[in-house]
DNA sequence: CTTGATATGTTATAGTATTACATTTATCAA
DNA sequence: TTGATAAATGTAATACTATAACATATCAAG
């Protein structure tokens, strides 16, 4: 699995094809992909950064499309319940998944300094993290893992 | 290092010897360890769980010390920045240290069943997330890590 | 076509966190 | 000891994040 969103890459490619795998995804299992949740998505998928809530409702709201809380923490809720986009916890934030399909669980990578956020894998139960668990006896079941530092762009900025 | 917060332990040596630890640290650093701080701290240690800042904010109200947010954000403030509290990013709540001293890379177990939280350790530069990492090109400077699950007490009254 | 489930529109409110500025207290050098 | 500076506190106001509740509309299956 690469980690995606710091080098440079198709981008169209990138929102078509999200948009694409998460239609398809629905129509095989009974989703509705609505209008607000495809919306949401793209907005997501617009940009490799992570979006608050209020900032993806200002762009409904200018498109017509909703302009209270609930319509964006619906869309968001259906979009990450499903695996579709993800929240990070660290910034109060959404951002699409760039590794649809794949069953995971993500990491990520975020830029202090340009807010660039790269989507990885890190199995919670591998490492020093899951030998610890397994010794206090804890199951882990779901994990927050969000690294934060600079992405090799920002670091080339700064001759580091 | 040990996984802190399961299992039985003198939870009074635990708030004491934590408050001790600190005050040490302070006074060796020409920290000021004020009222305020201090009782945030003890609240904290308190408990082996996460506590809102407004939860907080509550208890000190009614001992009289502040009774608007910026009190209880500012001594918080004050301990995480100095590694005698973390938050809690998933659970917008803060937990005393219980590694105090210990230069650490913090990890957290918290159980969702009785809201326990344990802290251990999880050097993100290790293991597959360090891994990818350096594959990136991305250089980590902290991390986020905060396991979901059950506890060893609520898993055996799960009779799992 | 109707029934039940799902999604949307909208108002209100809850929960989390920071800004800003006045005042007080601590620290330290003169 | 005092005066200057920095650090901490008191307090009001506000910003940001998220959910509850309920009415209406749309969809999916029989």
């Amino acid at each position: 699995m690469d980690t995606i969103g710091f080098e440079h890459h198709d981008h169209d490619a990138c929102i078509d094809d999200g948009t694409a795998a998460v239609a398809a995804y629905c129509a095989r299992n009974g989703l509705q992909f609505t209008r607000q949740r495809r919306r949401v998505l793209e907005i997501l998928l617009e940009e490799h950064r992570a979006l608050g809530a209020y900032e993806i409702l200002d762009r409904l709201r200018e498109e017509g499309l909703g302009s209270q809380p609930p319509v964006a923490y619906r869309a968001l809720d259906f979009l990450t319940r499903h695996g579709f986009a993800h929240k990070i916890e660290r910034l109060n934030a959404f951002i699409a998944c760039t590794h649809m399909g794949e069953n995971h669980a993500p990491a990520f990578l975020i830029c202090r300094a340009c807010s660039a956020v790269a989507e990885t894998y890190a199995d919670p139960s591998e490492g020093v993290l899951g030998r610890a668990a397994r010794e206090a006896g804890f199951r882990i079941e779901r994990a927050v893992i969000e690294a934060e530092g600079l992405c090799p762009n920002c670091r080339k900025e700064r001759a580091g």
